[in-house]
DNA sequence: ACCCGCATCCCCACTACTGGGGATTTTCGA
DNA sequence: TCGAAAATCCCCAGTAGTGGGGATGCGGGT
């Protein structure tokens, strides 16, 4: 079960050792060395890797943007993410963009073919506290005291909104006037401190 | 370095077992077993156990529900949850009640002294099978047939609108007229078959 | 018995949004 | 270079939502 592999990595020194660590594994091979965007799109798409290690700091643009490119041409391809940032942002980012994976460059030799092995079988290769920044984004933050309570029909409204119901449509299941629902509204917005109903279910919807 | 664990699991057989390994392992002990969430409620605080092995299923309410009650009295504690179901939605709402870890029945003895030890020192103890299915959450779906793409312009205004924006404001943000942002957006509405702003930022918020 | 919060309903004026229509210019790929 | 798609702007009629105001009745607690 050979894996065929693809770097993009600016950095000539770091991409160089990559593909060392690669090559003294039996079982991977570097297919291709990219230093650019630009060149990852031309070259990577025929070769059709296994897994793809891709660099976010790149000279003509960003990793994760060529990462959401270059998956959708190639969607039984894993991508690894090898980079210095560790912010929520750029992590969140990635995966939105399509990638399985996420190294920090930091990592050992011998972690980045584990993660290459596992990142082709199905895993999620991550370091423990990109996983955990990961699995916090799900996370509710601690409850605004800012925002008072609603009452029971407050929320029971608020809930028939975040599915985008009309005031209109709201009153018909609820079986009360339309009146009732905007005023009911009208307590929500000032309770949440918005000013539309958008407002509200973004709040609601978190 | 000792690691004291409360377990959550209404299934006798299975609490036993889960407390004998837990018991054989040298750096771990099983402070309580609870076989239902009241008593669970009621004995874990005092204890401020280290990690908390959680099942779903439980006689009186959720597991999920368990965790998310007692995460907020014990911010400190780790939650692994352990049960049979795989489904997205399980899955979701744990990591939403503030669950660290995820495993299935199926796990192997040794590998669950490992993840306890794991989520302990700031990992996320999960199958591979789980992970891919929490990142994949982040990606973005396989184009729904149905769905029509976004043009990058539309995208910029749902964006916006995502943030409660009113047509108004995101006219100012962009510096182009409101008759144009609104023309966006019927097209928006189009492609999406929605027929209102609230909507739509209710499936762009997944 | 009284008060207060809640839910209910109503009115009004104003603003915002929706859904048709059409028009022009810019961009970009075949 | 030509054409289609995208982005821009406009008008209009109708609907929905927002933010004031006030009113009634019900139930719980002091």
């Amino acid at each position: 079960m050979h894996i065929t592999i693809a770097i993009v990595e600016d950095n000539a020194g770091i991409g160089e050792e990559l593909a060392q660590i690669i090559a003294e594994a039996p079982d991977c091979s570097c297919v291709v060395i990219c230093r650019n965007l630009q060149t990852a799109l031309k070259k990577i798409p025929p070769l059709q890797p296994d897994v793809v290690i891709m660099d976010i700091n790149l000279p003509d643009g960003s990793g994760i943007e060529g990462t959401d490119r270059l998956k959708r041409l190639l969607p039984a391809t894993q991508f690894l993410m090898f980079t210095i940032y560790e912010d929520n942002e750029q992590i969140i980012k990635s995966l939105e963009a399509g990638a399985s994976g996420y190294l920090l460059k930091r990592t050992a030799p011998e972690d980045l073919v584990r993660a290459i092995r596992e990142i082709k079988t199905g895993g999620v290769p991550m370091t423990p506290e990109v996983a955990r920044k990961v699995i916090q984004t799900f996370q509710r933050p601690p409850r605004a005291n800012s925002a008072e309570s609603l009452t029971s029909r407050e929320e029971e409204i608020l809930q028939l909104l975040s599915r985008g119901m009309l005031s209109k449509e709201i009153a018909r299941e609820l079986s009360i006037s339309i009146e009732t629902v905007n005023s009911h509204l009208k307590h929500i917005y000032g309770k949440l401190h918005v000013r539309t109903r958008t407002e509200a279910v973004i709040k609601f919807l978190r």
